[in-house]
DNA sequence: ATTGACTCTGTACCTGGGTATATGGTTTAG
DNA sequence: CTAAACCATATACCCAGGTACAGAGTCAAT
């Protein structure tokens, strides 16, 4: 397999997989007499899995730790657990920020769909989100 | 009040505070006549506003736009439904996301405390990424 | 043998959301 | 009067995470 099938397969462009290269997220691959990479299944689950875990929020820095962890065998028990645990807190955060937010939200909503109220829409979206968190909500990446 | 109180109070940095003005998200304030700028609650309020509704996910244009929409007492009340119905969409699809890998995630996190395994944690945390969210998973911006 | 699709390297550029730095003016306390 | 603390503008830079050339080589089909 060359760089543009596995790109198109994993749903990124060829750019991309090189710049992943250079981050050393995938390993340099093989290359044919012509210098043309090639790949085989195991890098294009490794481009999928990189997916996967950046929409669950994981930095590149850190997809690159886990698969480094993972390949070298080596599990540093403790630091897995610590980068779950942080992530896990900070999904709870984000959750419980989300939830809130998504139940006024869609009262507005539906509210403003049903009665088509003239002009008060902007005005009350704009309370809403001034209401919705409370202060001391931390920053959470994603 | 000047703009390093109203930065202090509401907890952003000055450069921050002039960026906003230049990115049109608080008005041109008024001036000393040493040119110093001059700002009451109303722009605390503004900024805080921000602030929220950034950690909401919303993006600095979002903002701008809300912002805007409201200051003209204008309300193309389809607009301000369809920003809203779209973050909501969003908004429960990272809900859904987020809340299946909290679930295994935690998980597993007791497991690995618990019986300190020696040497699984790192493979199995790739596992539970890989096998977490479904595929044709959107991306989500926050 | 040439065309078109593919790939290579290197370098530059982009977006979003800021942060820093250089240089100089203002205000206020001692 | 002078030093500290504050503010002004302009410009440059930072980070993450890519994306887009430019210029050249490779390969398959006609």
């Amino acid at each position: 397999m060359q760089i543009g099938e596995l790109a198109r397969r994993a749903g990124v462009n060829i750019q991309t997989v090189r710049f992943y290269e250079r981050q050393r997220l995938i390993p340099q691959p093989a290359r044919k007499p012509s210098g043309y990479r090639v790949y085989g299944e195991a890098d294009l689950h490794r481009l999928l899995f990189i997916r996967q875990a950046k929409e669950l929020g994981f930095s590149l820095e850190e997809i690159r730790e886990i698969l480094g962890m993972r390949q070298r065998g080596t599990c540093p028990c403790s630091r897995v657990v610590s980068l779950a645990q942080r992530h896990l807190d900070n999904i709870r955060e984000t959750i419980r920020n989300l939830a809130g937010f998504e139940k006024e939200l869609s009262r507005a909503v539906r509210k403003w769909k049903n009665s088509g109220q003239p002009r008060l829409a902007a005005n009350e979206f704009c309370t809403l989100i001034e209401q919705t968190m409370k202060d001391g909500t931390k920053k959470v990446r994603q």
